[in-house]
RNA sequence: GGGCCCCUAACUCAACGGUAGAGUAUCGGCCUUUUAAGCCGAGAGUUGUGGGUUCGAAUCCCACGGGGCCCA
């Protein structure tokens, strides 16, 4: 396959020349003094030269015989590296011949400023520290004035996603995507600790999978010879440590739900859930405001969100709108919640509903079909029926529905809360028709009562609000991706068929 | 689960039933302040895979694979 241009092999020519002659071209280490933007950053036109000592990957080269400019990208941005054989010695200077787009290369020298105004690296010592044999797709980036216009650039989904290594070495935006994601999950735990709460860890292999509705990842446990399920909530065993005493509790973790793929839905996603005992879902729509718009400020300052290309304030407070007066608002007859009732009028606004879908799966259905879509601005969702919400508490003013609210933005669900479920006959009588319905054939539903979580909450839980947080959503609208596999490192994807 | 769209050189794309091309990248040559460096020259493809229609298929049809978008 080796032809003399192909590129790989013409790498691994150069990497064999390179030792040949005696030079490591995966050397154990450099010392690096500087990073590329404070370099940059601190340059001053007058006084004595400053040092400056660099490590990055070489992201363009332009040769001109016995000189040479090249731009490496460290961590921290790129800097443009100038050669000369007279400077560097004939033997130093061959290197250049040796080093190709993607190679890793020390740099010691000066700073400087060429005739066109680029502060420069004057390079005294040059090394290679890492050898690339394969070609990354570097396009030509130019700084045009602060504007970074790039040529040429890998557009491929595909490969981004399959080969985030690349897309990462090659895309310094996608980068900023990942910065602002760790942005958001400080600013959220941040924010509750501030509030007194209490990170902890719950299991993420369970015996009992609850807390949502959703298939679970099955797993078996050789030792015990049991069978395990990857958690799909973090509910359940939140609500154990609000039974022990910890009244301020959360956990930011991966939950696991074996369902479809789609713009939102990535198989394992990360989920921050948190408890406040002696609260109600009332003061948690506070909370939700709070956390939002102190997130809008802290990565774009003001309250103005924008998200492919439909732009929202999300100044407080917050429209509150009941679930079934908004179905009432589009003509949907909520008077009756049985399911024959509601199957009717699914009917009636032509929603295919099979057999297994009951009266809560209708009625999510009919929501999302005709109220979601039109929730753009920030808004919440409250007092859902009871049949949607096993694990959240009978509202204090109609027992028909229950105390919970849903956040939506974009017209999508971002959090959910309830004041939480803390009666264990009550909690015992849901849980056991959830089991009925998982036997009726609803592959959602857990299909044995999770007895543990009864005993625990018959030891007493407070009062307590909950609240969870699709944290890779809030992600997507934070920073305007429009897929979840834009704010996850290496989404799931279907297992590549064949290598290279 | 259903519908629509995409897959051509390493990258970005053209060719839309009649010989598969361009720019970048790569390789060789020249070049001591360039920056999409420049100039001269070269190599590079089982057109995602498999079948079919046709004198002839990247192009039309079918299946499969992968991806994207929309809907359930």
């Amino acid at each position: 396959m080796g032809s003399e241009t192909d590129p790989q092999s013409v790498r691994r020519e150069k990497l064999a020349a390179l030792e040949e002659r005696g030079v490591d071209p995966y050397p154990a280490s450099w010392r690096v003094d500087d990073t590329a933007a404070d370099l940059l950053a601190g340059f001053r036109d007058e006084g004595p030269p400053h040092a400056a000592r660099v490590g990055g990957r070489v992201v363009s080269m332009r040769s001109h015989g016995k000189t040479a400019f090249l731009h490496i990208a460290d961590g921290s941005g790129r800097i443009q590296v100038y050669l000369r054989r007279d400077e560097l010695g004939d033997e130093a200077y061959s290197l250049v011949d040796h080093i190709d787009l993607g190679d890793f290369v020390g740099v010691a020298g000066e700073l400087f400023r060429t005739r066109t105004g680029e502060v420069t690296v004057r390079a005294r010592e040059v090394a290679i520290l890492a050898k690339a044999l394969r070609p990354l797709p570097l396009g030509k980036v130019v700084e045009d004035g602060g504007e970074a216009r790039a040529y040429h650039q890998v557009s491929d989904q595909e490969f981004r996603y399959r080969q985030r290594y690349a897309d990462l070495a090659v895309h310094p935006e996608t980068r900023k995507v990942f910065e602002a994601r760790a942005r958001v999950i400080r600013y959220l735990r941040n924010f509750l600790d501030a509030r007194g709460f209490l990170e902890v860890e719950t299991p993420a292999l369970q015996p009992v999978y609850g807390g949502a509705a959703a298939r679970p990842f099955t797993t078996h446990h050789n030792a015990l010879d049991s069978t395990l399920y990857l958690r799909i909530a973090d509910e359940l065993y939140l609500k154990r440590c609000v039974v022990g005493g910890i009244d301020r509790v959360y956990e930011i973790a991966k939950d696991f739900r074996n369902e479809g793929m789609d713009r939102f839905h990535n198989p394992e996603f990360t989920m921050l859930e948190f408890y406040q005992a002696y609260a109600d879902y009332r003061d948690f729509m506070e909370l939700a405001e709070e956390m939002l718009v102190g997130l809008v400020a802290e990565l774009h300052g003001g309250t103005a969100l924008s998200f492919q290309g439909r732009s929202v304030d999300v100044r407080r407070p917050w429209p509150r709108i009941r679930f079934l007066d908004a179905l009432a608002a589009e003509g949907v007859d909520v008077s009756d919640l049985s399911r024959p009732a509601l199957a009717s009028e699914a009917a009636r606004f032509g929603l295919e509903i099979t057999p297994d879908e009951g009266a809560g799966k209708i009625l999510d259905g009919l929501f999302g079909r005709l109220v979601e879509p039109a929730l753009a601005g920030p808004a919440f969702v409250v007092d859902h029926p009871a049949v949607l919400s096993p694990l959240a508490k009978a509202h204090r003013d109609d027992p028909r529905l229950v105390e919970r609210f849903e956040a939506y933005l974009f017209g999508s669900e971002w959090a959910n809360a309830f004041s939480e479920l803390n009666d264990p006959r009550d909690q015992r009588a849901r849980l056991e028709a959830q089991v009925r319905q998982a036997a009726d054939g609803d592959e959602e539903a857990p299909n044995v009562v999770d007895e543990d979580f009864l005993r625990a909450l018959e030891y007493g839980m407070p009062p307590t609000a909950g609240m969870g947080v699709g944290v890779d959503r809030l992600v997507m609208f934070l920073t305007d991706q429009p897929s979840i596999r834009d704010v996850i490192l290496f989404p799931t994807l279907r297992p590549e068929g064949s290598a290279t």
